[in-house]
DNA sequence: AGGACGCCCTGTTCGC
DNA sequence: TGCGAACAGGGCGTCC
């Protein structure tokens, strides 16, 4: 689901193809996705204008509206964004729609409706408003071997935790747990300063490969638990059964021979 | 503080 | 085979 590797991916995306266009139209299909602005609001702040250059905080995708503010979005679940040009490849969905000059369009799709669109002053004033942590590819070593020390609970929910660390969602956390080696429902305060350390190097790495496979399961290498992460599936390293455990709600998939 | 739970959402999968 | 229940899970609010 949309985590840090995706919202790179969409950025990218974003990147290539919606900067510096002069918007022509914007149009909300569905004003419930909408996060404190309102359909005119909206289009008020977008039309004419174009994007100048796009950020991007935890889960949190922005771009720069010139001389204005910033737009953002989140994907909840379900969501992504796609650009297109003829009417007839607009995807089921599109609860967000920007054309452009050049007549081509950029759809927020989100079949779920647990995203949000929004205008926002910068990205810090979100990030604040939101109270995320710091994000999973910028938190320094530090910052992830304190938290650690304060945290109590078990070591996936804490991984999920925005308000501690931005970007990581249930998915993810099973990547890195798998890694890492490290069972889902350790508690964080059982975790020794090595194995704190080598869970820290076990979310970079595994988020650095998932955004170069473009937050692709098939182009994931082939030791990821990712494309097992379904019922009867084997371990890809030592060919158990994986299991699931329930941890803040959400189902952790994991190893229970390799994972302790 | 953190966890269990319900809710929002709707398409897909599961189980009888 | 068919239908409703359960599930998927990001984030929030409530309760404990």
């Amino acid at each position: 689901m949309p985590e840090i590797p995706d919202v790179e991916t969409y950025k990218r995306y974003f990147n290539k193809t919606s900067l510096h266009q002069r918007i022509r139209r914007v149009h909300v299909e569905s004003p419930s996705i909408l996060f404190e602005t309102s359909p005119q609001g909206l289009g008020h702040a977008l039309k004419h204008k174009s994007f100048q250059s796009t950020d991007s905080h935890g889960k949190y995708l922005f771009a720069a509206i010139e001389d204005d503010k910033w737009l953002v979005m989140h994907f909840g679940m379900t969501g992504e964004i796609k650009y297109f040009q003829h009417q007839k490849d607009m995807p089921k969905y599109t609860r967000f729609l920007i054309t452009f000059e050049n007549g081509c369009h950029l759809a927020y799709v989100a079949p779920r409706k647990l995203g949000r669109v929004g205008l926002v002053d910068t990205p810090q004033s979100l990030i604040t408003g939101q109270h995320l942590g710091p994000d999973a590819l910028e938190i320094t070593g530090e910052q992830f071997h304190e938290q650690a020390m304060k945290r109590r609970g078990n070591v996936k929910s804490w991984l999920m935790a925005q308000s501690s660390i931005a970007g990581i969602g249930n998915v993810y956390s099973d990547e890195i747990l798998f890694h890492a080696r490290i069972h889902p429902k350790r508690s964080v305060s059982d975790l020794d300063e090595a194995t704190v350390q080598r869970l820290y190097k076990a979310m970079q790495s595994v988020l650095k490969a998932a955004i170069d496979a473009g937050a692709d399961p098939d182009e994931m290498p082939s030791s990821f638990l990712l494309p097992h992460r379904n019922k009867g599936a084997h371990c890809p390293v030592c060919g158990t059964r994986i299991a699931t455990v329930k941890a803040s709600g959400r189902t952790a998939w994991y190893c229970p021979k390799c994972q302790t």
